[in-house]
DNA sequence: AATATATTGTCTCATTTTGTGGCAATAAAT
DNA sequence: ATTTATTGCCACAAAATGAGACAATATATT
């Protein structure tokens, strides 16, 4: 078994744009109705942002992916050993062999943008399921995860106009309108049409590619792709 | 003794600004040449948060600060063993001793912003220095702590808005100037001077107080204060 | 006492950005 | 051919910012 850093794990909060909502991917353990952010711990050998996005990667099956951390959790009371022991003894284990997961625990929160139609969620041994859950409506998570969700999100509003996460949120082609849900879901308010696209254009990181026809009644929107970065970084 | 939790340590990016440069607090070790950023380890019973404004109090004096994390730096490859056994071993340590110290560390980084005039920097038992250096001319700092500095001045300066930067690093009365300032230092750039009046005061966070006399041939500069705020959070 | 000097507080006007509405140009349904 | 919903784009208003000008000082110098 792989030798883990003690009292230090991470957890990922992984946002993905379904068309109209955004939502997070959360496990439900087994048998115990205990829902929680994907996480893990770092082997000792191996750098932290790498245990990271290998872990996501294993439960997301995406390897390139917008992937950044954005807070430490080390309040003492943030571990909740009975929501641990309820895990373990449901998968049988005795609480013996998991003793070290009661300790303690430094979390090292990560955020992460995902195309919804690339991910296959796939549960890890512990737990029954990996889902998207909506970001309006989650259920109760275990330990401090609430927060850290909370967290993330104010992140992800703060970064919204440097980092253009709507690049990581959409798929590679994509109308104006669906850039401009991507932000108001995230900023939780409407924007001018008109206004928006206006800036978006005026940004030059738009390439403006053929028309979709939708079938509706109505003048087809143009496709557009995000342009390669001239450099990053 | 007290009980630390391994592998987890804390750096603190301390700055404050002398009236004309931006300078941050560094320790030198005896019979080294190594610098370092003030840092500590996390008692096992104590958040995170505590520990680390407890460290910084004992080291600056100053007991409210401003005090924010903002980087979580993981990499395997930071540690530098060889450094630790410098300054073990300049200290009288045998190296079996400190071994814990030379393993690995994740290190959780935090910036302070302080009033220059306020600290009494004060070594502990390894470092014979510690003392003021200007952010512009700092000496080779050990391991990846350059990189930390780095990181702190640009989340400073990403912050300079929305935290009003001002607040903590000026005495409670001073003059627009020095406002002015304390932002050039930290965005790295000359600012005009009638644009960053007018702005400030549109903000309407600054109280005027009275007339500040210099001595000097021209006209006096009022002093201001900052309003205190409505709520925070 | 009058003048010179450096800096401050404030105003004005030009420029740029953003808010707001309007309108013609569609795809497809009727 | 007409209707409907939506898009792309333009025009004008309002707000924010850039850039300079200028009068109002504190004190030093004449």
């Amino acid at each position: 078994m792989t030798d883990y850093l003690p009292h230090i794990a991470y957890d990922a909060v992984i946002f993905g744009f379904n068309g109209s909502q955004l939502k997070i991917l959360l496990l439900e353990y087994h048998n115990t109705g205990l829902y929680a952010l994907p996480g893990g711990f770092i082997p000792r050998g191996e750098d932290l942002d790498h245990s990271v996005s290998r872990g996501v990667k294993a439960r997301t099956g995406i390897d390139q992916l917008f992937l950044e951390q954005f807070y430490t959790f080390g309040d003492v009371r943030r571990a909740s050993p009975d929501h641990m022991k309820r895990i373990l003894t449901a998968n049988g284990y005795s609480v013996d062999e998991g003793y070290w997961l009661l300790d303690r625990f430094i979390s090292i929160a990560y955020y992460a943008l995902i195309n919804y139609d690339d991910v296959k969620p796939e549960p890890d041994s512990l737990s029954d399921s990996i889902n998207w859950y909506a970001i309006e409506e989650l259920p109760e998570l275990m330990m401090d995860h609430t927060k850290i969700v909370k967290a993330a999100l104010r992140t992800l509003r703060g970064n919204l106009e440097t980092h253009l996460a709507g690049r990581n949120l959409l798929a590679r082609k994509f109308t104006m309108r669906q850039l401009q849900q991507v932000y108001e879901v995230i900023l939780g308010e409407k924007l001018r049409r008109t206004t928006f696209q206006r800036k978006i254009l005026g940004l030059d990181i738009l390439e403006r590619m053929e028309k979709q026809f939708s079938g509706k009644p109505h003048k087809a929107p143009y496709l557009y792709s995000f342009k390669p970065r001239p450099m990053d970084r």
